[in-house]
DNA sequence: CCAAACATAGACCGATCGGTCAATAAAAAA
DNA sequence: TTTTTTATTGACCGATCGGTCTATGTTTGG
Protein backbone atom coordinates (compact mmCIF):
# COMPACT_ATOMS: atom_id res chain seq x y z
CA UNK A 1 0.00 0.00 0.00
CA UNK A 2 1.16 3.79 -0.87
CA UNK A 3 0.78 6.53 1.08
CA UNK A 4 0.11 10.32 -0.05
CA UNK A 5 1.56 13.29 1.78
CA UNK A 6 0.21 14.42 5.04
CA UNK A 7 -2.10 17.41 5.16
CA UNK A 8 -0.06 20.33 5.61
CA UNK A 9 -2.20 22.00 8.07
CA UNK A 10 -3.28 21.28 11.84
CA UNK A 11 -6.98 20.46 11.60
CA UNK A 12 -7.97 22.00 15.37
CA UNK A 13 -5.83 25.45 14.14
CA UNK A 14 -7.56 25.97 10.89
CA UNK A 15 -10.05 25.16 13.49
CA UNK A 16 -9.63 27.69 15.87
CA UNK A 17 -9.44 30.21 12.75
CA UNK A 18 -13.23 29.50 12.01
CA UNK A 19 -14.01 29.38 15.74
CA UNK A 20 -13.20 33.14 15.60
CA UNK A 21 -15.02 33.90 12.81
CA UNK A 22 -18.05 32.15 13.53
CA UNK A 23 -17.88 33.84 16.55
CA UNK A 24 -17.66 37.29 14.91
CA UNK A 25 -19.92 37.30 12.13
CA UNK A 26 -22.59 34.70 13.20
CA UNK A 27 -23.26 31.04 10.94
CA UNK A 28 -25.21 32.45 8.57
CA UNK A 29 -23.39 35.96 7.41
CA UNK A 30 -20.22 33.41 7.39
CA UNK A 31 -19.08 32.35 4.04
CA UNK A 32 -17.31 29.44 2.72
CA UNK A 33 -15.21 32.09 0.68
CA UNK A 34 -14.10 33.97 3.85
CA UNK A 35 -13.74 30.57 5.76
CA UNK A 36 -11.32 29.13 3.49
CA UNK A 37 -9.66 32.41 3.21
CA UNK A 38 -9.28 32.41 7.10
CA UNK A 39 -8.57 29.15 7.75
CA UNK A 40 -6.21 29.15 4.79
CA UNK A 41 -6.95 25.97 3.29
CA UNK A 42 -8.11 25.06 0.30
CA UNK A 43 -12.05 24.32 -0.01
CA UNK A 44 -12.01 20.69 -0.62
CA UNK A 45 -9.66 20.01 2.06
CA UNK A 46 -12.05 22.18 4.51
CA UNK A 47 -14.94 19.40 3.01
CA UNK A 48 -13.01 16.14 3.54
CA UNK A 49 -11.83 16.95 7.16
CA UNK A 50 -14.65 18.74 8.38
CA UNK A 51 -17.41 17.42 6.28
CA UNK A 52 -19.90 20.52 5.58
CA UNK A 53 -20.23 24.07 6.47
CA UNK A 54 -23.00 22.89 9.65
CA UNK A 55 -20.45 20.35 10.70
CA UNK A 56 -17.39 22.65 11.14
CA UNK A 57 -19.41 24.95 13.19
CA UNK A 58 -20.37 22.48 15.36
CA UNK A 59 -17.18 21.62 15.62
CA UNK A 60 -16.14 24.97 16.39
CA UNK A 61 -19.00 25.48 18.80
CA UNK A 62 -17.79 21.92 21.17
CA UNK A 63 -14.50 23.46 20.58
CA UNK A 64 -15.26 27.19 21.86
CA UNK A 65 -17.20 25.32 24.63
CA UNK A 66 -14.71 23.10 26.10
CA UNK A 67 -11.97 26.24 25.82
CA UNK A 68 -14.59 28.37 27.80
CA UNK A 69 -16.14 25.70 30.03
CA UNK A 70 -12.44 24.44 31.17
CA UNK A 71 -11.16 27.73 31.82
CA UNK A 72 -14.39 28.89 34.03
CA UNK A 73 -14.05 25.44 36.18
CA UNK A 74 -10.33 25.89 36.50
CA UNK A 75 -10.70 29.98 37.88
CA UNK A 76 -13.65 29.07 40.19
CA UNK A 77 -11.87 25.25 41.11
CA UNK A 78 -8.75 27.15 42.31
CA UNK A 79 -7.28 26.99 45.87
CA UNK A 80 -8.51 29.62 48.31
CA UNK A 81 -11.54 31.27 48.65
CA UNK A 82 -14.57 30.20 46.47
CA UNK A 83 -15.77 33.65 46.54
CA UNK A 84 -12.94 34.82 45.85
CA UNK A 85 -12.40 32.81 42.47
CA UNK A 86 -16.35 33.99 41.89
CA UNK A 87 -15.16 37.52 42.47
CA UNK A 88 -11.89 37.11 40.40
CA UNK A 89 -14.08 35.52 37.71
CA UNK A 90 -16.74 38.21 37.03
CA UNK A 91 -14.07 40.80 37.08
CA UNK A 92 -12.56 39.43 34.16
CA UNK A 93 -15.04 39.09 32.30
CA UNK A 94 -16.31 42.47 33.20
CA UNK A 95 -12.86 43.70 31.61
CA UNK A 96 -13.29 41.86 28.61
CA UNK A 97 -16.57 42.29 27.82
CA UNK A 98 -15.80 46.09 28.29
CA UNK A 99 -13.23 46.12 25.41
CA UNK A 100 -14.77 47.60 21.93
CA UNK A 101 -14.49 44.83 19.82
CA UNK A 102 -15.76 42.13 22.59
CA UNK A 103 -17.57 39.65 20.43
CA UNK A 104 -19.12 38.25 23.29
CA UNK A 105 -19.86 34.67 24.25
CA UNK A 106 -20.22 32.31 20.75
CA UNK A 107 -22.44 29.90 22.56
CA UNK A 108 -24.99 32.87 23.42
CA UNK A 109 -24.54 34.19 19.72
CA UNK A 110 -25.60 30.58 18.57
CA UNK A 111 -28.65 30.28 21.28
CA UNK A 112 -29.74 33.16 19.41
CA UNK A 113 -29.26 32.05 15.79
CA UNK A 114 -30.50 28.48 16.40
CA UNK A 115 -32.81 27.86 18.92
CA UNK A 116 -34.15 24.20 19.69
CA UNK A 117 -34.86 24.13 15.58
CA UNK A 118 -31.53 22.17 15.72
CA UNK A 119 -31.40 19.79 18.32
CA UNK A 120 -27.76 18.65 18.09
CA UNK A 121 -26.74 22.14 18.13
CA UNK A 122 -29.27 22.52 20.95
CA UNK A 123 -27.59 19.75 22.73
CA UNK A 124 -24.15 21.33 22.68
CA UNK A 125 -25.58 24.25 23.83
CA UNK A 126 -27.67 22.94 26.63
CA UNK A 127 -24.43 21.23 27.64
CA UNK A 128 -22.45 23.77 28.09
CA UNK A 129 -25.31 25.92 29.47
CA UNK A 130 -25.34 23.26 32.67
CA UNK A 131 -21.34 22.74 32.72
CA UNK A 132 -21.27 26.78 33.57
CA UNK A 133 -24.21 26.27 36.37
CA UNK A 134 -22.15 23.40 37.90
CA UNK A 135 -18.32 25.33 38.26
CA UNK A 136 -20.75 28.06 39.88
CA UNK A 137 -22.97 25.22 41.86
CA UNK A 138 -19.55 23.82 42.70
CA UNK A 139 -18.06 27.14 43.87
CA UNK A 140 -20.33 27.92 46.14
CA UNK A 141 -21.26 24.75 47.70
CA UNK A 142 -17.62 25.16 48.76
CA UNK A 143 -18.45 28.72 49.87
CA UNK A 144 -20.60 27.90 52.18
CA UNK A 145 -18.78 24.98 53.62
CA UNK A 146 -16.10 27.67 54.35
CA UNK A 147 -18.96 29.75 56.23
CA UNK A 148 -19.20 32.45 53.57
CA UNK A 149 -22.40 31.94 52.43
CA UNK A 150 -25.27 31.95 54.80
CA UNK A 151 -27.21 28.73 54.98
CA UNK A 152 -30.48 30.31 53.92
CA UNK A 153 -29.86 30.76 50.29
CA UNK A 154 -30.80 28.41 47.80
CA UNK A 155 -27.13 27.66 46.26
CA UNK A 156 -28.87 25.80 42.84
CA UNK A 157 -30.97 29.21 42.03
CA UNK A 158 -27.93 31.25 42.76
CA UNK A 159 -25.92 29.14 40.51
CA UNK A 160 -28.33 29.67 37.67
CA UNK A 161 -29.03 33.13 38.40
CA UNK A 162 -25.02 33.51 37.80
CA UNK A 163 -24.58 31.25 34.57
CA UNK A 164 -27.73 33.93 33.48
CA UNK A 165 -25.38 36.88 34.98
CA UNK A 166 -22.45 35.42 32.33
CA UNK A 167 -24.67 35.22 29.42
CA UNK A 168 -26.47 38.50 30.06
CA UNK A 169 -22.87 40.08 30.42
CA UNK A 170 -21.59 38.82 27.22
CA UNK A 171 -24.75 39.56 25.21
CA UNK A 172 -24.56 43.08 26.29
CA UNK A 173 -20.98 43.60 26.27
CA UNK A 174 -20.74 43.05 22.48
CA UNK A 175 -23.15 46.02 21.76
CA UNK A 176 -22.58 48.45 24.85
CA UNK A 177 -18.94 50.48 24.13
CA UNK A 178 -19.56 52.10 27.50
CA UNK A 179 -17.47 50.39 30.15
CA UNK A 180 -19.41 51.91 32.86
CA UNK A 181 -22.38 48.97 32.17
CA UNK A 182 -20.27 45.82 32.50
CA UNK A 183 -18.67 47.46 35.25
CA UNK A 184 -22.37 48.32 37.05
CA UNK A 185 -23.43 45.04 36.20
CA UNK A 186 -20.70 42.88 37.88
CA UNK A 187 -20.75 45.55 41.05
CA UNK A 188 -23.70 44.69 41.60
CA UNK A 189 -24.11 40.81 41.15
CA UNK A 190 -20.81 40.22 43.40
CA UNK A 191 -22.73 42.42 46.12
CA UNK A 192 -25.27 40.01 46.02
CA UNK A 193 -22.61 37.63 47.71
CA UNK A 194 -21.84 40.11 50.40
CA UNK A 195 -25.41 39.92 52.02
CA UNK A 196 -26.15 36.12 50.86
CA UNK B 1 -54.50 65.23 -10.53
CA UNK B 2 -55.72 62.06 -9.93
CA UNK B 3 -54.71 59.19 -7.25
CA UNK B 4 -54.54 55.69 -7.61
CA UNK B 5 -55.84 53.07 -5.72
CA UNK B 6 -54.96 52.66 -1.79
CA UNK B 7 -53.11 49.79 -0.08
CA UNK B 8 -54.61 46.60 0.13
CA UNK B 9 -52.81 45.98 3.23
CA UNK B 10 -52.09 47.82 6.86
CA UNK B 11 -48.39 48.46 6.46
CA UNK B 12 -48.06 48.41 10.30
CA UNK B 13 -50.04 45.05 10.57
CA UNK B 14 -47.37 43.15 7.63
CA UNK B 15 -44.95 44.70 9.60
CA UNK B 16 -45.75 43.06 12.32
CA UNK B 17 -46.26 39.13 10.70
CA UNK B 18 -42.34 40.17 9.13
CA UNK B 19 -41.33 41.21 13.12
CA UNK B 20 -42.26 37.67 14.42
CA UNK B 21 -40.03 35.78 11.23
CA UNK B 22 -37.30 37.82 12.48
CA UNK B 23 -37.90 36.78 15.89
CA UNK B 24 -37.92 33.61 15.64
CA UNK B 25 -35.52 32.76 12.85
CA UNK B 26 -32.82 35.60 12.98
CA UNK B 27 -32.40 38.12 9.78
CA UNK B 28 -29.74 36.10 7.76
CA UNK B 29 -31.87 32.98 8.04
CA UNK B 30 -35.00 34.68 7.09
CA UNK B 31 -35.42 34.97 2.80
CA UNK B 32 -37.42 37.76 1.07
CA UNK B 33 -39.56 34.20 -0.03
CA UNK B 34 -40.60 33.67 3.94
CA UNK B 35 -41.11 37.56 4.30
CA UNK B 36 -43.06 38.30 1.42
CA UNK B 37 -44.89 34.71 1.54
CA UNK B 38 -45.82 35.47 6.02
CA UNK B 39 -46.80 39.42 5.13
CA UNK B 40 -49.18 38.14 2.10
CA UNK B 41 -48.02 40.81 0.25
CA UNK B 42 -45.76 40.85 -2.74
CA UNK B 43 -42.36 41.72 -3.39
CA UNK B 44 -42.38 44.95 -5.13
CA UNK B 45 -45.18 46.30 -2.44
CA UNK B 46 -42.43 45.02 -0.43
CA UNK B 47 -39.87 47.28 -1.38
CA UNK B 48 -42.23 49.85 -2.07
CA UNK B 49 -43.20 50.23 1.30
CA UNK B 50 -39.93 49.28 3.29
CA UNK B 51 -37.09 50.05 1.20
CA UNK B 52 -35.61 46.78 1.24
CA UNK B 53 -34.43 43.91 3.17
CA UNK B 54 -32.28 45.96 6.13
CA UNK B 55 -34.47 48.51 6.52
CA UNK B 56 -37.81 46.46 6.66
CA UNK B 57 -35.75 44.52 9.79
CA UNK B 58 -34.72 48.02 10.89
CA UNK B 59 -38.57 48.97 11.42
CA UNK B 60 -39.06 45.57 12.61
CA UNK B 61 -36.68 46.05 15.55
CA UNK B 62 -38.26 49.52 16.40
CA UNK B 63 -41.62 48.40 16.39
CA UNK B 64 -40.49 45.55 18.85
CA UNK B 65 -38.29 47.54 21.04
CA UNK B 66 -41.32 50.22 21.17
CA UNK B 67 -44.11 47.51 22.40
CA UNK B 68 -41.34 45.77 24.51
CA UNK B 69 -39.89 48.86 26.06
CA UNK B 70 -43.71 50.10 26.50
CA UNK B 71 -44.67 46.79 28.17
CA UNK B 72 -42.17 47.43 30.58
CA UNK B 73 -42.57 50.64 31.77
CA UNK B 74 -45.86 50.34 32.15
CA UNK B 75 -45.46 47.31 34.45
CA UNK B 76 -42.84 48.86 36.55
CA UNK B 77 -44.60 52.46 36.52
CA UNK B 78 -47.94 50.76 38.25
CA UNK B 79 -49.37 52.18 41.24
CA UNK B 80 -48.47 49.91 44.46
CA UNK B 81 -45.15 48.45 45.63
CA UNK B 82 -42.76 49.24 42.89
CA UNK B 83 -40.49 46.39 44.50
CA UNK B 84 -43.94 44.01 43.73
CA UNK B 85 -44.09 45.56 40.27
CA UNK B 86 -40.28 44.42 39.67
CA UNK B 87 -41.59 40.79 40.85
CA UNK B 88 -44.54 40.65 38.90
CA UNK B 89 -43.29 41.30 35.70
CA UNK B 90 -40.13 39.13 36.77
CA UNK B 91 -42.55 36.14 37.39
CA UNK B 92 -44.11 36.92 34.09
CA UNK B 93 -41.21 36.96 32.29
CA UNK B 94 -40.36 33.54 33.79
CA UNK B 95 -43.55 31.98 32.69
CA UNK B 96 -43.27 33.12 29.17
CA UNK B 97 -39.49 32.21 28.75
CA UNK B 98 -40.56 28.78 30.11
CA UNK B 99 -42.37 28.02 27.44
CA UNK B 100 -40.59 25.47 24.68
CA UNK B 101 -41.44 27.66 21.75
CA UNK B 102 -39.99 31.01 23.40
CA UNK B 103 -38.36 32.82 20.53
CA UNK B 104 -36.66 34.95 23.29
CA UNK B 105 -35.58 38.34 22.97
CA UNK B 106 -35.14 40.21 19.42
CA UNK B 107 -33.62 42.57 20.44
CA UNK B 108 -31.58 40.05 22.71
CA UNK B 109 -30.86 37.97 19.11
CA UNK B 110 -30.18 40.59 17.44
CA UNK B 111 -27.41 42.00 19.91
CA UNK B 112 -25.65 38.37 19.22
CA UNK B 113 -26.05 39.04 15.47
CA UNK B 114 -25.42 41.92 14.39
CA UNK B 115 -22.60 43.91 17.10
CA UNK B 116 -21.79 46.97 16.93
CA UNK B 117 -20.67 46.35 12.86
CA UNK B 118 -24.21 48.01 12.00
CA UNK B 119 -24.07 51.87 13.60
CA UNK B 120 -27.93 52.06 12.89
CA UNK B 121 -28.66 48.67 14.20
CA UNK B 122 -26.55 49.45 17.28
CA UNK B 123 -28.08 52.65 17.62
CA UNK B 124 -31.65 51.04 18.12
CA UNK B 125 -30.33 47.88 20.17
CA UNK B 126 -28.59 50.63 22.85
CA UNK B 127 -30.98 52.77 22.79
CA UNK B 128 -33.27 49.87 23.73
CA UNK B 129 -31.24 48.34 26.51
CA UNK B 130 -30.66 51.95 28.13
CA UNK B 131 -35.06 52.28 28.35
CA UNK B 132 -35.42 48.79 29.98
CA UNK B 133 -32.48 49.81 32.59
CA UNK B 134 -34.24 53.35 33.22
CA UNK B 135 -37.62 51.48 33.97
CA UNK B 136 -35.82 49.43 36.19
CA UNK B 137 -34.21 52.40 37.77
CA UNK B 138 -37.10 54.48 38.19
CA UNK B 139 -38.38 51.27 40.28
CA UNK B 140 -35.99 51.08 42.55
CA UNK B 141 -35.71 54.38 43.16
CA UNK B 142 -39.61 54.47 44.23
CA UNK B 143 -38.92 51.66 45.92
CA UNK B 144 -35.94 53.00 48.22
CA UNK B 145 -38.40 56.24 48.69
CA UNK B 146 -40.67 53.86 49.98
CA UNK B 147 -38.58 52.13 52.72
CA UNK B 148 -38.24 48.90 50.17
CA UNK B 149 -35.00 49.16 49.53
CA UNK B 150 -31.82 49.68 52.30
CA UNK B 151 -30.19 53.03 51.53
CA UNK B 152 -26.57 50.88 50.44
CA UNK B 153 -27.24 49.01 47.52
CA UNK B 154 -26.02 51.54 44.69
CA UNK B 155 -29.76 51.23 42.28
CA UNK B 156 -27.90 52.41 38.87
CA UNK B 157 -25.85 49.26 39.35
CA UNK B 158 -28.84 47.05 40.26
CA UNK B 159 -30.63 48.03 37.28
CA UNK B 160 -27.96 47.71 35.15
CA UNK B 161 -27.43 44.08 36.79
CA UNK B 162 -31.50 43.21 36.41
CA UNK B 163 -31.46 44.89 32.51
CA UNK B 164 -28.63 42.17 32.11
CA UNK B 165 -30.35 39.12 33.82
CA UNK B 166 -33.29 40.23 31.52
CA UNK B 167 -32.05 39.84 28.39
CA UNK B 168 -29.91 36.37 30.13
CA UNK B 169 -33.34 34.99 31.38
CA UNK B 170 -34.54 35.78 27.49
CA UNK B 171 -31.49 33.99 26.03
CA UNK B 172 -31.43 31.17 27.69
CA UNK B 173 -35.07 30.67 27.44
CA UNK B 174 -34.48 30.28 23.81
CA UNK B 175 -32.39 26.84 24.30
CA UNK B 176 -33.45 25.57 27.64
CA UNK B 177 -36.70 23.60 27.48
CA UNK B 178 -36.45 22.72 31.58
CA UNK B 179 -38.65 25.15 33.00
CA UNK B 180 -36.92 25.04 36.33
CA UNK B 181 -33.98 27.13 34.61
CA UNK B 182 -35.82 29.83 34.67
CA UNK B 183 -37.73 29.18 37.84
CA UNK B 184 -34.17 29.79 39.46
CA UNK B 185 -33.36 32.34 37.67
CA UNK B 186 -35.77 35.21 38.92
CA UNK B 187 -36.04 33.41 42.01
CA UNK B 188 -32.72 34.21 42.96
CA UNK B 189 -33.20 37.50 41.39
CA UNK B 190 -36.27 38.39 43.52
CA UNK B 191 -34.20 37.13 46.25
CA UNK B 192 -31.64 39.81 46.00
CA UNK B 193 -34.13 42.68 46.50
CA UNK B 194 -34.98 40.61 50.16
CA UNK B 195 -31.97 41.65 51.51
CA UNK B 196 -30.84 44.45 49.51
C1' DC C 1 10.84 3.83 -11.63
C1' DC C 2 6.30 3.09 -11.18
C1' DA C 3 1.96 3.14 -9.21
C1' DA C 4 -1.23 3.62 -5.47
C1' DA C 5 -2.91 6.81 -2.09
C1' DC C 6 -3.20 11.01 -0.52
C1' DA C 7 -3.72 16.47 -0.48
C1' DT C 8 -4.09 20.66 -3.05
C1' DA C 9 -6.01 24.35 -5.93
C1' DG C 10 -9.66 26.02 -8.39
C1' DA C 11 -13.15 25.50 -11.93
C1' DC C 12 -17.73 24.40 -11.81
C1' DC C 13 -22.71 23.24 -10.32
C1' DG C 14 -27.71 24.20 -9.38
C1' DA C 15 -30.14 26.79 -6.04
C1' DT C 16 -31.14 30.67 -3.78
C1' DC C 17 -30.03 35.21 -2.40
C1' DG C 18 -31.58 40.33 -2.35
C1' DG C 19 -33.26 43.51 -5.56
C1' DT C 20 -35.43 45.47 -10.05
C1' DC C 21 -38.59 46.05 -13.83
C1' DA C 22 -42.22 45.83 -17.23
C1' DA C 23 -47.02 44.73 -17.73
C1' DT C 24 -51.57 44.87 -15.78
C1' DA C 25 -55.34 46.39 -12.97
C1' DA C 26 -57.69 49.79 -10.55
C1' DA C 27 -59.32 54.04 -8.83
C1' DA C 28 -59.87 59.03 -8.64
C1' DA C 29 -59.55 63.68 -10.99
C1' DA C 30 -60.85 66.06 -15.11
C1' DT D 1 -64.86 58.70 -20.64
C1' DT D 2 -60.33 59.72 -20.66
C1' DT D 3 -56.18 60.53 -18.33
C1' DT D 4 -53.13 60.16 -14.69
C1' DT D 5 -51.48 58.11 -10.70
C1' DT D 6 -50.88 54.31 -7.99
C1' DA D 7 -50.61 49.19 -6.33
C1' DT D 8 -50.04 44.45 -7.57
C1' DT D 9 -48.12 40.67 -9.77
C1' DG D 10 -44.57 37.76 -11.25
C1' DA D 11 -40.87 37.33 -14.42
C1' DC D 12 -36.27 38.47 -14.33
C1' DC D 13 -31.35 40.00 -12.95
C1' DG D 14 -26.45 39.38 -11.46
C1' DA D 15 -24.22 37.81 -7.44
C1' DT D 16 -23.37 34.69 -4.13
C1' DC D 17 -24.59 30.72 -1.59
C1' DG D 18 -23.07 25.81 -0.05
C1' DG D 19 -21.25 21.89 -2.16
C1' DT D 20 -18.87 18.80 -5.80
C1' DC D 21 -15.56 17.30 -8.98
C1' DT D 22 -11.62 17.17 -12.01
C1' DA D 23 -6.95 17.98 -12.85
C1' DT D 24 -2.49 18.33 -10.73
C1' DG D 25 0.91 17.62 -7.76
C1' DT D 26 3.37 15.04 -4.00
C1' DT D 27 4.82 11.42 -1.19
C1' DT D 28 5.64 6.66 -0.12
C1' DG D 29 5.54 1.46 -0.82
C1' DG D 30 6.66 -2.00 -4.15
Amino acid sequence: MARGPDKQFDPEEVLREAMCLFWAKGYAATGLAELQSAMGIGRKSLYDTFGNKRQLFLKALQLYSETVASRVVTELGRKGSALGNVRRLLRKLQREHSQPQSTGCLLGVSMAQFRTADPEMAAVLRLHLSHVEEAYYGAFKRARAAGELGSTTNLRDLARLYMAIHQGLALIGRVQDVPAVPRSIVSAALAILESA
